[in-house]
RNA sequence: GGUCCCAUGGAGAAGUGGCUUAACUCAUUGCCCUCUCAAGGCAACAUUCAGGGGUUCGAAUCCCCUUGGGAUCACCA
């Protein structure tokens, strides 16, 4: 008769360590009280997702608040699906967010005593772990096809019972030991599957960081741990990976709360304390029939964190975003800080959202508005020119011509209390300064001028000419004195007051010839401050634009 | 269909039996400021917490039912 152990020793014959062997190869970590151990364990699928994403900021942030671990453990078991050269766009991304691990897979090379960190490197260990359970009769080969599984279920469908492998359908739950080692013998293709001892119509209490405690069915699928392509499934990855990397908290997607009593039973079964569980709420979008449904990176834009980036959004601008769909008591504090950061800031678990909630991009928006805007002149334009320089030729070509002169524009209205906020990404800095520079604004005036059409070209042509005397080393309210004293002479009222009590005297008000000011130098009707707008424009080229105006007119 | 989770305004939400004639933020709308825009200031926006029952002196808050939404049921993670 043939052991356990001796068709354990035949399936793997290389495997000669123990659990034990491993115990003491990742021993506890020494952390102080209460530090966190996080991972966040991607895999090399594509590009970083906006979910992603959420998950990685939290993970960092948790181990960053409690003095633990943050770790990054590359999950690549799937190699069908694996995107090469995806995992270190992955890291790139997210240090782009300041999301940087403690330890872990790095993208080109991995820092840690608990390593590999990539799991197609870790098949030894799994083998070990395997290997144990196969001894122990815990775990058996299975020789089923796709075909046989697809007979089963279809089996149960037409008896309405739960789909599965498992119990009475487990086929190869109970071979002989000695047909196993045949078929093996025999080439037959298998896979390892977990000799679940769970009940279906048993519960089991669960407890989660988030949701708290709740019931759910026990597992009694007989699971698969080990494909024929001899790599291990998710499952039984992570109950190996979480457990010699020391991991306290898993946190992860809210869609693997179904597959909890597959964990908590393996962990169990090899006698191991599993981690704590914190299941995040999943990020949403209402679709065109007015569902929820997952963000998605094939249907919506801002599913993807490549997005924001060529976008030019500042990452302070997302992950502030973020943060306050994790905690929503963050909102207040980071407005009440400023956006000064958030290391003081206490996330915690028990203030997440359940559900998962609508992405917003307005409040990305607004959040990187609010963080642009208080940039100073010299950052916003390091920043800037950082992104375009990789993103957008057209912009970093308006930068490089001249960045003092660049600086300035971004300075309008900027050295104050509040200052403007006029972007809320770098990529559309373009358009709305664009007319500053002469071959953008030459451009411009090619469309017809936006002027009132009360004006007649004379008037417009003669109330430009006048400015021309406009004084433009005053300050701002001298200049604007200057400039109602000039209107006033050219036949226009000094204010809306005065214009009402009497239309028929008056041309029109200052606000009229501001207007038409703005208009020549900008070839728009909304612009910022017209002082500046001059300033930096300058007398000698506020004029040439005034006579290549007038020149337009006729 | 089975299992689990969820349900407060356009969005994110606070609220854990009386302090709530439901906070705060974004969005929207209006007004003010004003050379336009941006910013800023002020105001409006749920007589009510999906619906219906109950418990209670009292419920958005507790219980039940209904309805609606989401997650999941792979040799994918």
């Amino acid at each position: 008769m043939i052991t356990n152990k001796q068709l354990a020793d035949y399936i793997f014959p290389e495997v000669k360590e123990t659990i034990e062997d491993l115990e003491k190869r990742y021993p506890n970590r020494n952390l102080p009280e209460g530090a966190e151990v996080t991972r966040f364990a991607p895999s090399p699928t594509g590009f970083l997702h906006t979910g992603s994403l959420f998950m990685s900021m939290i993970c960092h942030k948790i181990a960053k608040q409690t003095n633990g671990v943050f770790y990054i453990r590359l999950e690549d078991t799937d190699t069908k699906r694996e995107i090469e050269g995806s995992g270190l766009e992955l890291l790139k991304q997210l240090k782009a967010f300041n999301i940087v691990p403690d330890e872990g897979y790095l993208g080109d090379h991995e820092i840690g005593n608990y390593g590999p960190y990539i799991q197609s490197k870790r098949a030894d260990i799994y083998r070990v772990v395997i290997k144990h359970l196969l001894e122990q009769g815990l775990a058996y080969p299975c020789f089923c096809s796709t075909d046989d599984l697809a007979e089963i279920r279809k089996l149960q469908e037409s008896k309405k019972e739960n789909p599965g492998y498992y119990g009475k359908y487990a086929r190869c739950r109970d071979l002989s030991n000695e047909e196993r080692m045949e078929r093996i013998k025999n080439g037959d293709p298998f896979v390892i599957r977990f000799r679940s001892s769970g009940d279906y119509h048993n519960k089991i209490q669960v407890h989660d960081m988030v949701h708290g405690d709740f019931e759910i069915a026990q597992n009694d699928q007989d699971i698969v741990i080990y494909k024929s392509d001899k790599l291990p499934t998710y499952h039984f990855a992570h109950v190996v990976d979480d457990h010699f990397m020391r991991t306290t908290t898993v946190i992860r997607g809210g869609e693997w709360i179904a597959s909890l009593p597959i964990h908590v039973e393996l962990f169990a079964t090899l006698g191991w304390k599993a981690p704590n569980y914190a299941h995040m709420p999943v990020i949403m979008k209402v679709d065109e029939n007015g569902n929820k449904r997952k963000l998605s990176k094939r249907k919506d834009t801002e599913a993807a964190v490549s997005y924001f980036v060529e976008e030019g959004y500042p990452a302070e601008g997302l992950i502030i975003y973020l943060m306050t769909l994790a905690n929503s008591n963050f909102e207040q504090y980071i407005l009440d800080n400023k956006l000064e950061g958030m290391d003081n800031f206490k996330l915690a678990f028990d203030k997440f959202a359940i559900d998962g909630s609508l992405f917003d991009m307005g409040k990305v928006n607004f959040f990187s508005k609010e963080f642009l805007g208080k940039l100073n002149k010299h950052e916003i334009t390091l920043r800037a020119k950082a992104y375009a320089e990789k993103y957008n030729p057209k912009l970093y070509d308006l930068i490089t011509r001249d960045e003092k002169y660049f600086e300035e524009i971004m300075n309008i209205e900027r050295e104050k209390e509040n200052p403007r906020k006029d972007y809320e990404k770098f990529s559309i800095i373009p358009d709305v300064i664009g007319f500053f520079y002469d071959d953008i604004y030459s451009e411009l005036i090619k469309e017809p001028l936006p002027f009132n059409e009360k004006f007649s070209k004379e008037v417009i042509a003669s109330t430009l000419t006048a400015m021309k005397e406009l004084n433009l080393d005053l300050d701002e309210q001298s200049w604007f004195n200057n400039m109602k004293e000039i209107a006033v002479k050219e036949g226009y009222a000094a204010n809306n007051k005065e214009f009402k009590a009497n239309p028929e005297a008056y041309k029109g008000t200052v606000g009229d010839v501001a207007e038409l000011l703005r208009i020549t130098f900008t070839a728009r009707k909304n612009a910022p401050n017209l002082y500046y707008v001059m300033k930096i424009l300058g007398k000698e080229k506020c004029n040439k634009r005034i006579d290549t105006v007038i020149s337009l007119l006729k």
